[in-house]
RNA sequence: GGCGGCAUAGCCAAGUGGUAAGGCAGAGGUCUGCAAAACCUCCAUUCUCCAGUUCAAAUCUGGAUGCCGCCUCCA
């Protein structure tokens, strides 16, 4: 397949050190909040990842971290007077409960940062027996930027251009103010190790260093995250495991794009976030997965009520397509098929919708492109499902058969469209009829006006009824098997 | 100031040299007691603008304009 690689900025053909294997390392969260919208977009872009390279028959082994020692995760402890390991504990509890709605799978192995404080502890000793780094009188351990020639490679920055913006803090004793702390002496009230500098707690970069040297082979086939990563964090990443290893660190790096608010960043700093939970009080975990995997990661996304709501109507015409086909299959065993197969176009057309699937995820990941070519394989179902001549026969259910296959790899590659139909239909309106404040005593109600007059053939009376069940915003909807509503 | 990204119909959006996927909305039709869903047809001679390369450009190059991100914690 071909990823994109912010390394070389181009898209590349993925080719892993090891034939078969891939080794894959993003950064997760640091647990000291609720996750918002943009974690969430991280999160499920490489949880679709993993599962397309696992489904292209990659062995692979998943890395996600969390960050449990962090001045942010302090502060809240010492806010809320409690520990800082019961604040992380906390949000990587809530983390869990999140991405366990989102569908998004766990990995592998998910390494916190507490957990290897004897590695980081070892690390920084390497780097300064290489003259990569220094303690300062203070015990604080630093990086010693000006070391390591290639810095800056992944973010495109020169060590120059960088330096004329740094500034030193008075009273830091950076020999350079490009030099990023490894090791942060403990201040009172901070939990603290013992190392060989006194007590003290790892600096953000270095865990990760730690945490993927430890669990996965290196080089990394790939390192990813969100794009604010790549500057600092990931490029001092590189410096400090290539200059420890002497060896290159990723050969992939993998960055997604931001969700954006007012096509501003989502971000805490700005405070126009949304929390996933919060979300979710509203929405169908799915339509938010949908609504993710509907632009290209790479890129920008702005978060709207319109697109959740599109994303919903979207996933919709999916799922009734999906419950036509279940029907269509179960209907079948008590009536038998017709011979005869269907046109070999409208086969070939199905082929080339699963090949043209499989073809966008290779290329990139390309979910919109990928999601594209799911909805002409629903209008092609559709169509056969409609058509009298054909709906009967006995290629018909093969088709059917092939279609409720296809969905059931894509949703293993997606995370969508999993669901039983007919129970996620319901559920979704169900939500879109609580988000509306509608009075569901007041349908039920005016459906059974209707449904009676009808049976007395009364259909201005039914009409009458069908009006007022418009006017709060219901549809209704005659089936084979009795009337249905759902939100206009 | 330094570095980088993006600009496609009313809206969302795919598309890295070969003549504009898909979704939503809209118009007409089939079906239906009426509807809805579904299906069929239509809906960008054109991809922010200007130059250039090429037989051929939304796609490459240069420039302009606009929006965004990183350079400080951040998915």
């Amino acid at each position: 397949m071909l990823l994109y690689n912010t390394m070389t900025r181009k898209k590349e053909t993925f080719e892993p050190a090891v034939p078969g294997k891939a080794g894959m390392y993003a950064c997760g969260i640091t647990a000291y909040d609720y996750c918002h919208i943009g974690h969430a977009r991280s999160a499920v872009f490489f949880d679709v990842l993993a599962r397309h390279l696992r489904l292209s028959g990659y062995e692979v082994t998943f890395v996600r971290n969390f960050t449990d020692v962090d001045d942010k995760i302090i502060a809240r402890a010492n806010r809320e007077g409690r520990d800082s390991a019961e604040v992380a504990e906390e949000f990587i509890r809530a983390f869990h409960e999140d991405m366990d709605r989102l569908n998004v799978l766990r990995a592998d192995v998910e390494p916190r940062a507490t957990e290897y404080i004897p590695q980081m502890i070892d690390l920084c000793e390497r780097l300064i027996a290489g003259g990569h780094a220094y303690a300062t009188p203070s015990g604080d351990v630093c990086f010693r930027v000006r070391s390591f020639p290639s810095y800056g490679k992944l973010s495109g920055r020169d060590v120059d251009d960088l330096r004329s913006g740094a500034r030193v803090a008075p009273g830091e004793e950076k020999e350079d103010p490009l030099d990023f702390a490894l090791w942060k002496a403990a201040k009172p009230g901070e939990p603290f190790w013992e190392s060989p500098w006194g007590k003290g707690r790892p600096g953000w970069h270095i865990e990760c260093s730690a945490m993927s040297e430890k669990n996965l082979p290196l080089p990394l086939d790939i390192h990813g995250g969100g794009q604010d990563l790549i500057f600092p964090h990931h490029e001092n990443e590189i410096a400090q495991s290539e200059a420890a290893l002497g060896k290159e660190f990723a050969r992939y790096w993998v960055h997604n794009g931001f969700v954006q608010i007012d096509s501003e960043k989502m971000s805490k700093s700005l405070g126009n976030f949304k929390t996933i939970r919060d979300m979710l009080e509203q929405y169908q975990p799915e339509a938010l997965r949908f609504f993710l995997l509907g632009k290209h990661y790479r890129s920008p996304i702005d978060f709207t009520a319109d697109g959740l709501d599109e994303a919903e109507r979207a996933l919709k015409r999916v799922y009734e397509c999906l419950a036509e086909a279940h029907d269509a299959r179960t209907r079948a065993s008590g009536k038998p098929w017709k011979p005869g197969d269907l046109p070999a176009d409208i086969v070939a057309e199905f082929d080339a919708c699963d090949a043209a699937f499989r073809d966008a995820m290779d290329d990139d990941c390309n979910t919109a492109a990928a999601l594209g070519h799911v909805f002409g394989a629903v209008r092609l179902l559709n169509r056969v499902m409609e058509d009298k001549n054909l709906r009967d026969r006995d290629g018909a259910r093969v088709l059917v058969e092939r279609f409720i296959d296809a969905a059931a790899r894509w949703s293993a590659v997606l995370g969508v469209f999993g669901s039983e139909p007919r129970g996620f239909l319901r559920q979704l309106r169900d939500s879109r009829a609580r988000r509306g404040g509608l009075d569901a005593a007041a349908v039920e109600a005016l459906l059974a006006e209707r449904a009676e007059a009808r049976a007395r053939k009364d259909f201005a009376g039914a009409d009458a009824a069908r009006d007022r069940l418009i006017a709060l915003g219901v549809e209704v909807r005659d089936t084979p098997a009795g009337p249905v509503w759902d939100i206009a």
